[in-house]
RNA sequence: GGCCCCGUAGCUCAGUUGGAUAGAGCAACGGACUUCUAAUCCGUGGGUCGCACGUUCGAAUCGUGCCGGGGUCGCCA
């Protein structure tokens, strides 16, 4: 809003100045609000900078919303607005029902896919980053009017799960009191025992007539128990984090409904698909490398290193290939947006198939896929090695068990998802400033602690009833303390941030701009404290007092509306009064 | 070796998509509780934004080349 009302202002000139961005609000010397765009604006209309700057002084003079206007440097405009202008900012604020929200989506239809875990067992913290990450991003989505499906792959086809069900079946076997030899790739892990336990105890009465099955109907069976009850697993995982999707796709559905044949099928119409050899892996020897014509995608059209095979040797599709008829399953249901969210590892298969799904689309949908970067986990300052190798695992549960689902939420937002994060145990939990999550639950206790004093509650009943401002003077006009105003422009830049948050589809600003508002509020509070006239509370003069309760309910609304997109119920009381 | 991501204070990281003198927390030091919750606040010190060119009025941000860290490179998913 400040932004529309600038470039209402600015718009005198014989030039649209939609495209061109404002700075906001600096907290030092150079006015409130500073906009570089006589600077931008310059070149294209021929003028020098600085005389633009000028001539676009003299318009915003007459604006009551500014108090001054300088021109600096080469040609920056600097604005010092009224308190008014700020005053209605705060109003505005409260005047809406929901304050995190925009249209910007335009009920689009978008497909966010994250976590897809392999059901090869528990989920562990690497999981969480990727789960939390688009669990919130999907929230910000669906508050900026896109229409928004939360979907999870099933990866339930394929080599890895044939070693479940290989694994499972010898566990099965041992408890019938058999011996068979340890298949090869044997799955280590609680979850694959309990796993043939549950099935032996199903088949209690005459569990050795699994094993007299045939073969392929043992497998089927076998197939089904493991993929249910490892997606069980998961799925408990993500409930502990309050994670939820909407639709649960399966790989293996797929194969079987020969959409994958469809897809490949519609690709080759394309004449994208071919038959041919991959060169040899440059600079890394491999003897075991041998020329082998299979079947390609052109995927170097659309901007890959190489084209991608879609057959494996034994004949049986690739995880590529599979892709390929999952997302065409996408396109099919009317999505023109696919999200993806996954793990770093797997940077090397993005531009195949944001290929494919161009290809598919003829173009019209787009892919975007955001990688996560490693998640390193410290106690007490100490690295805690993650590796599966060692048994080391430390658990998305056990996460969540030592902390707290909302310390894993916040906690894991902290940091762009391209970028590395340290997760620190104890500072997860702690009851300081350097746990974000708290520093922001204690402003928003403290709002709510104020709200409770009998005189708030006695003064907002009086301005909730009739309206028991003077006629004449405007509304909350009272607020003109320094460390009032910074924090009425904190709380009136929120929509904007905001919207740029969801259009750079970054939800650790949400969690930084928390932080930005709950130090602006702390700094308030503590404000009280040097000097008695800002406390909040003032029995002998209740107009200042209700127009601080006004910034309070704002700043309390925003905290709250702001955790609620990371899925995080704000508290109204941190302390136990035992 | 090819490709992708990263490199900002001693440590962990922001930096509003190209703006002015680059900001927080931790760690160090010094202050503020007859309270609307001191679980907080205020102040001080701390920088070749990996290096070098280039693009322009202007670069932590964009381009190219190096250096360093991580990931990945047909028949794993």
């Amino acid at each position: 809003m400040l932004y529309e009302s600038l470039c209402a202002v600015t718009t005198t000139p014989p030039l649209s100045c939609e495209s061109i961005a404002l700075s906001l609000t600096d907290k030092n010397q150079q006015g409130e609000i500073t906009s570089n765009l006589a600077l931008q604006l310059a070149s294209k209309l021929g003028l020098a900078p600085r005389t633009l700057a000028t001539t676009l002084q003299k318009h915003l003079q007459d604006n009551p919303h500014i108090r001054t206007v300088d021109v600096a440097g080469p040609g920056f405009l600097n604005l010092t607005l009224t308190p008014t202008f700020w005053h209605q900012q705060l109003q505005a604020l409260l005047a809406v029902k929901t304050p995190l929200t925009c249209a910007i989506g335009n009920n689009e239809r978008v497909n966010l896919e994250y976590v897809s875990a392999n059901p090869t067992g528990a989920m562990h913290v690497g999981h969480a980053r990727g789960a939390v990450f688009g669990d919130v991003l999907a929230n910000m989505l669906q508050a900026s009017g896109y229409d928004v499906t939360r979907e999870y792959y099933i990866n339930d086809a394929g080599e890895q799960i044939n070693h479940l069900i290989a694994s499972t079946l010898w566990h099965y076997q041992t408890l019938a009191g058999r011996t068979p030899p340890k298949p090869e790739n044997f799955y280590p892990g609680d979850e694959i025992k309990h796993c043939a336990q549950d099935l032996y105890r199903q088949h209690g009465k005459a569990p050795l007539a699994l094993l007299d099955q045939a073969p392929p109907t043992r497998t089927q069976t076998l197939r089904r128990h493991v993929t249910d009850s490892m997606l069980a697993i998961i799925r408990q995982d993500l409930a502990c984090l309050r994670i939820r999707h909407d639709v649960f796709s399966s790989e293996e559905e797929l194969h079987r409904s020969q959409a994958i044949e469809a897809s490949i099928d519609t690709l080759t119409k394309k004449g994208l698909v071919y038959e041919g050899t991959l060169p040899p892996p440059k600079g890394k020897e491999d003897e075991t490398w041998r020329p082998t014509p299979t079947l390609l995608f052109k995927a170097q059209q659309f901007g890959d290193e190489q084209d991608r095979p879609l057959k494996k040797d034994n004949a049986t599709w690739t995880y590529f290939a599979a892709d390929i008829g999952y997302h065409q399953n996408k396109l099919a249901r009317g999505f023109t947006t696919l999200m993806n969210i996954w793990g770093a590892d797997h940077s090397g298969y993005r531009a195949r198939l944001q290929g494919a799904v161009q290809a598919l689309s003829n173009g019209q949908a787009q892919l975007k896929v955001l990688l996560m970067a490693m998640v390193r986990l410290t106690v007490e300052g100490k690295h805690v090695k993650i590796s599966k190798r060692s048994g080391n695992v430390i658990t998305l549960r056990t996460l969540v068990e030592e902390t707290s689902a909302d310390a894993v939420r916040f906690m894991m937002l902290t940091r762009r998802h391209d970028a590395p994060l340290v997760f620190d145990m104890q500072t997860a939990i702690q009851e300081k400033r350097e746990n974000p999550l708290f520093y922001v639950q204690y402003a928003h206790a403290r709002c709510c602690s104020v709200l409770r004093q009998p005189l708030a509650q006695k003064i907002l009943a009086q301005t909730d009833a009739p309206k028991s401002t003077p006629p004449g003077t405007p509304p909350l006009s009272s607020l003109t303390a320094e460390h009032e105003i910074a924090l009425i422009k904190v709380l009136a830049c929120w929509p904007y941030f905001f919207e740029k948050a969801v259009l750079a589809l970054e939800p650790h600003r949400i969690t930084y701009l928390l932080t930005m508002t709950a130090e602006s509020f702390h700094s308030l509070w503590s404000q009280g404290k040097q000097n008695h006239q800002l406390r909040f509370l003032d029995e002998n003069d209740s107009e200042r007092t209700a127009d601080r309760l006004a910034l309070i309910q704002a700043t309390q609304r925003i905290l709250k509306a702001g955790l609620a997109l990371l899925g995080i119920t704000a508290m109204d009381e941190l302390r136990d009064n035992d």
